[in-house]
DNA sequence: TTAATAGTGTCTTTGAGACAGTATCTA
DNA sequence: TAGATACTGTCTCAAAGACACTATTAA
């Protein structure tokens, strides 16, 4: 019988916004398969464990990110015989698109270290291990297209924001810019997507609303990019 | 080492309409495992085999459905280490949507003779195997979803089709009644989604025009449900 | 006061939805 | 001709987009 096993891969599309740019979570191989490449963050399913389970275990283990830092989400599987010819077995890869708000660095010292965030252009520009490349245009591609029809603008930013960052988030992930009072009035007119906390920031100019995330997932009608 | 091997199968949510319901291609299973029960149509993947492959191998074998029979998507994984019990080995599911014209019924005395289309609702209904039942309720979702913005509903015709056969497909896999008048300009307005052929349907009443598939395939803006 | 940032008001255009009305066939 | 199905025209309402304007701060 001719019936293959294989090994499972979780390899994660960890995005984040640094300096209005959208950048991606990739770190450079130690194992013997592509070892010195940049890979994204990633590795083999225990047993026992979910594909979801080693995405979480991953990110902890390789970029420092906690299971509450991020919101996680299946992306596709990636399943070419050719796909991974390194390892002695056929690997097929479950990808993982994972949304984190700026954080301070990734820690030295730990397995993290050899982990950067790199802004997404200049990933693709980098020769990427096995097929991490089309990984991670399929990833940018989905968040790009969840931001029309979900609220996860919110996952690239910490708990409290201002109508400012939140349109940013837009403007950075879609490279457009959009009218301030067109964006306000929509997010405001949907129903839970932020909360104003009554508090202010003061900055330069006039002091900005301050909001949280409201409960609502799905934006209806759409935002168009 | 306790890395993980799994046998990795390719199940798949087949939809057609038959008498302007959504219906599920089932099959009984004859392997050991779940003997009996009704499952969506899949199998192993072989070796060399990409599950994509396995997928449309299955569909044929299975339920008579060639490849240009149907529109193939990559639905989601499966993951959970419990989600089968019966099998030695630990098993994780690629499940994609297939999405077929009516066609004439499954030929008996092959594979495919213990394969059935049942109305959606009534599939969920019987207790399928394994987790079929949530792949089969993530693949009607995605179809649903993906008619908004997506010109997949002429999957579900035949190469020519009418105006009120397309308005079909909407209300059923929506489960709603649209406006043909709004319905129609809705349609003619996306540039690409149909091509009108110049020809005519003659039926009861007024000849209907027939259109075929045009080459657009984002509904821009998206139809609402 | 000036520059910077935040936010409001309003006008125009576009599209969605409701629905009345017209067209062209079969029986 | 009646009934059935296909299609068009038009009105109203809501939202999108453009953009002028007001508000509140720091320097």
């Amino acid at each position: 019988m001719d019936r293959l096993t294989a090994w499972i891969a979780a390899d994660v599309v960890a995005l984040t916004l640094r300096d209005g740019e959208l950048h991606v979570a990739l770190v450079k191989r130690k194992a013997r398969a592509a070892r010195g490449r940049w890979a994204l963050p990633g590795g083999f399913l225990l047993e026992g464990e979910s594909a979801e389970a080693a995405a979480y275990r991953e990110l902890a283990e390789e970029v420092g990110l906690r299971r509450r830092d991020v919101r996680l989400e299946q992306l596709a599987s990636y399943t070419a015989p050719k796909r991974d010819t390194e390892h002695p077995k056929r690997v097929i890869s479950i990808a993982y698109l994972a949304l984190a708000a700026d954080l301070p660095d990734t820690v030295p010292g730990t397995d993290a270290d050899e982990a950067e965030w790199v802004p997404v252009e200049a990933a693709l520009g980098r020769r990427l291990a096995f097929d991490h490349a089309q990984i991670l245009r399929d990833g940018i591609e989905r968040a790009r297209s969840k931001l029309e029809y979900a609220t996860i603008a919110t996952a690239f930013l910490p708990p409290e924001f201002t109508m400012s960052e939140l349109r940013g988030v837009y403007e950075a992930v879609w490279g457009v810019r959009l009218d301030p009072a067109n964006f306000n009035r929509k997010v405001i007119g949907t129903d839970g997507f932020v909360v104003d906390t009554g508090e202010q920031r003061r900055g330069r100019g006039r002091p900005a609303a301050i909001y949280r995330v409201g409960d609502a997932t799905r934006l209806n009608p759409p935002l168009t990019r």
